[in-house]
DNA sequence: GTAAACCTTTTTTTT
DNA sequence: AAAGGTTTAC
């Protein structure tokens, strides 16, 4: 069917291919309203012949779908067809010829999310989708607006995207350039800082004396502006600036502004709700002429405020276009009732919300698992059986996913499906692009792409070794500073003048000649076949090669699938792009595996069994959100715990740990607030403690605010130590092992407290004590700080050990 | 200039 | 516990 819709529109490949490439086509008009029937009406249900995407809609759907001019916000509940609606609403605005392929802003969050609308759009309506350049995320349109009207704000237009790790570089020396005490104020917050700037739409001008204060005693505007100057100097931006120079560009140049209000004749946001201001600013600004707007939100799934995205974009939209169509999409067709009875019941402990009544027409199915477990470890080892329980009952892996709060509690699964030889695939995480010699290839490729890319000649000037040391780098900054040129042209200088050792110079002086000619053959040569000699001339490769350890092998073989991975691309430059936006290496869809991710990166996504791991007060909602944003991140904390179980189509377990290692320290913990709002008519709970319902609940129910108690989650706190000290503690310090986990006897103890057990002590230990430790042998205590030791021990000296791993001897 | 030892910090979440 | 940064030893 997609095939024949995109030659019934187009008629012939190529003919479709021009009409992408024209800016203005002169056929527009007269091409518009060829078929009546889909025009200016907004209920097709009972229409005879329904165009083929509109297929299986309901009439909110359609609605949506159907109603094409003037602004319009689509209210989607998770589950409720969302995309489907979208990418129905573009196949019409093609195929009614509203507008041509080129003619539409179609914006997202995510990558995936852009993928996914690409593939779908493609499906309905054929190759036309190529034909959609402005179908991306925010971050994607801005940087092909920007590379086009680059000179407007001082950039060329083949500028150097950088990634946080070369933002943190760079702002780190210009930290240090300032005399500002790195240790005081962290580069890393004014990384953070700026970036809330930019997320706002502050230029450096717009930072006034009170935000200003936010970093070092006042200074933060004024890096703020250097930071911006080195940018321009080594002719690169950062992500903020994607959105931010675009949006300086279409508020200063009423031409080019009124170039792309006139172009995109419709414009749809998914997402809404995730919007910041920025984003916001430069989407009012495009729409505001033609106010042919479609945004499609759901204020309960906003996740990303700590991006600076504003719900309240969501909420004024009428406000913001008057007049504007609010459709709500409320019939949900993922999930079952029990599922979706629990994540309202969840959100509905939030406040302010526009409400929205989720209904489904499936079969009640199974209620929602509540499970409680001993300790990260178990949960792990009952996740990993109850897969393979499902699996023998027929569940695809591809089917299964484990949803966490945080990125480091994957670790916990992957060690135990690799020791159960479960297929897994982590999502997110240690990404390919960022790991140190993909960066490192990437920056050969970068100082041979553009010779102002400072970041990048850094990088890589003394990797592999070349004995170019500070010393001689301190001194190319200096004659770059001096003669305001960039590093690479400034190594080229320093060859002249006898600045440097011998040594030195005849390194760099290779270095210099190398990047030359590698620039030379730029030109003639395929960029891979072109990465791959710089690789192997700038004896990168012979490094790992060397080096003859798995991990080296491992480095080597990714070397080569970037390699592959460039040959999809039509230029370097392309590629690099590519990168810089993406970074992600294509999921190489194979064989079937579990799903592990983080429930921010599962938006979107459903699977038919989803686990929902780490439901404990402290880790989710997590302890940050708990301590710093007060109501407003906790709601946004049950947001994505809403989020989170309305991924699951069929069955969702909840599990939360009884202990945790947090830090290295294991730390006991209690439920999850959320866990105790799932309605108790839609769970099912289970623990692998002893006595059934779990202590907690009882313990929970006595008290006005059981949290009051609880210092941190963490541990660290006065609550353990007030649990620890009223509790007092095993000798032996078996607290974790798994064998205990089913043992009654102990249990009791735990129920003195109930709350928190604290991370377990050392009663049994003193200074002067004679102690055995399986490493260094016999030794007597010579300091007890907390949980760590001095020993002194007989063989090997005076050491410092945690306590766990020595015994009174 | 480099490597090894030692200390400190870290854990949200993404483009 | 692990990674990162810093100091120290060669």
């Amino acid at each position: 069917m997609a095939l024949r819709l995109g030659r019934a529109i187009y008629g012939h490949e190529s003919v479709a291919r021009r009409f992408h490439d024209c800016n203005e086509s002169p056929f527009r008009l007269p091409l518009r309203h060829t078929f009546p029937t889909c025009s200016g009406v907004t209920d097709l249900s009972t229409a005879v012949q329904d165009p083929p995407y509109l297929a299986g809609l309901n009439a909110p759907q359609r609605d949506a779908v159907l109603t094409t001019d003037g602004p319009v916000l689509v209210l989607a509940g998770a589950g409720t067809g969302k995309t489907a609606a979208l990418t129905a609403r573009l196949a019409h605005l093609l195929w009614t010829r509203r507008a041509y392929p080129s003619e539409i802003l179609s914006v997202t969050f995510t990558n995936k999310a852009a993928r996914e609308m690409r593939e779908r759009v493609g499906r309905l309506v054929g190759d036309a989708v190529e034909g959609m350049p402005w179908l991306g995320t925010f971050h994607a349109i801005g940087a092909k607006m920007l590379r086009r009207h680059a000179e407007l704000v001082g950039l060329q237009s083949n500028f150097t995207i950088l990634d946080t790790d070369d933002q943190l570089r760079l702002l780190k020396q210009l930290v240090i350039a300032a005399d500002i005490d790195e240790k005081r104020f962290p580069a890393r917050s004014l990384a953070g800082l700026i970036d809330e700037w930019k997320n706002k739409g502050l230029v450096p001008a717009d930072v006034d004396a009170g935000e200003s204060e936010r970093y070092a005693n006042g200074r933060g505007g004024e890096l703020y502006q250097q930071y911006q100057e080195r940018l321009k100097a080594v002719n690169a931006c950062d992500f903020g600036d994607l959105l931010l120079h675009v949006l300086t560009i279409l508020k200063r140049d009423r031409g080019v502004l009124e170039h792309y209000q006139q172009r995109f004749r419709y414009i749809m946001v998914d997402e809404y709700q995730d919007t910041n201001s920025v984003q916001y600013l430069w989407l009012r600004l495009l729409a505001q002429e033609r106010r042919n707007i479609c945004c499609v939100g759901d204020d309960d799934q906003s996740i990303y405020s700590w991006r600076g995205a504003q719900v309240e974009n969501i909420l004024k939209f009428e406000k913001d276009f008057p007049g504007a169509k609010v459709i709500r999409l409320e019939q949900n067709y993922r999930s079952t009732p029990h599922i979706l009875g629990a994540a309202s019941g969840v959100i509905a402990n939030n406040g302010g919300r526009l409400g929205k009544e989720l209904w489904t027409e499936l079969d009640a199915g199974e209620k929602v698992r509540v499970l409680g477990v001993w300790d990260g470890p178990e949960e792990a080892r009952r996740v990993g059986e109850e897969i393979e329980a499902a699996q023998r009952g027929g569940t695809l892996l591809d089917d299964v996913a484990i949803l966490v709060r945080a990125q480091h509690q994957t670790r916990e699964f992957e060690d135990r499906f690799i020791s159960i030889g479960l297929p897994y695939r982590i999502v997110g995480g240690f990404r390919f692009y960022e790991r140190a010699e993909i960066r490192d290839a990437l920056a050969y490729l970068r100082v041979v792409n553009q010779p102002a890319d400072d970041l990048a000649f850094e990088r890589i000037v003394n990797t592999p070794k070349r004995g170019l040391g500070d010393k001689a780098i301190a001194k190319l900054h200096q004659l770059a500073r001096a003669e305001r040129v960039p590093l690479s042209i400034a190594a080229a200088r320093i060859l002249d003048t006898d600045e440097l050792t011998p040594q030195a110079r005849k390194a760099l002086g290779r270095f210099v000649g190398d990047v030359a000619r590698w620039r030379d053959m730029a030109g003639d040569l395929p960029h891979p076949e072109l990465a791959r000699q710089i690789l192997d001339e700038s004896g990168y490769t012979a490094m790992y090669q060397a080096e003859k350890s798995t991990e080296a092998a491992g480095r080597l073989e990714n070397l080569t699938e970037l390699v592959r991975a460039m040959e999809e691309y039509d230029s370097l430059g392309a590629f690099l792009e590519h990168v810089s936006l993406v970074m992600d290496n294509e999921a190489t869809r194979d064989d079937p595996k579990v799903t592990i991710m983080t429930i921010h990166a599962a938006k979107g996504l459903e699977f038919d069994t989803v686990f929902l791991a780490g439901w404990e007060e402290g880790l989710f909602p997590s302890q940050r959100a708990l301590d710093e944003g007060g109501t407003r991140s906790l709601e946004e904390e049950r947001r994505l715990a809403y989020v989170a179980i309305t991924r699951a189509r069929r069955r969702a377990t909840i599990l939360h740990a009884a202990n945790r290692r947090i830090y290295g320290q294991w730390t006991s913990s209690i439920p999850s607030r959320f866990v105790g709002e799932l309605p108790a008519h839609h769970i099912d709970s289970e623990t692998s403690m002893s006595g059934g319902e779990s202590l907690w609940r009882a313990n929970w129910s006595e008290r006005a605010d059981p949290f009051a108690d609880v210092a941190r989650g963490t541990g660290r706190g006065p609550g353990w130590q007030r649990a620890a000290g009223t509790l007092g503690t095993k000798p032996g310090g078996d607290w974790t092992s798994r064998t205990f986990t089913r043992e009654p006897a102990r249990m009791v103890e735990s129920r003195a407290s109930a709350v928190s057990l604290g991370n377990k002590g050392r009663s049994d230990l003193a200074t002067g004590q004679r102690v055995f430790h399986q490493k260094f042998g016999y030794g007597t205590i010579a300091e007890i700080e907390g949980n760590k030791l001095e020993i002194d021990f007989e063989q090997a000296g005076r050491k410092r050990v945690m306590d766990s791993f020595v015994t009174a001897g």
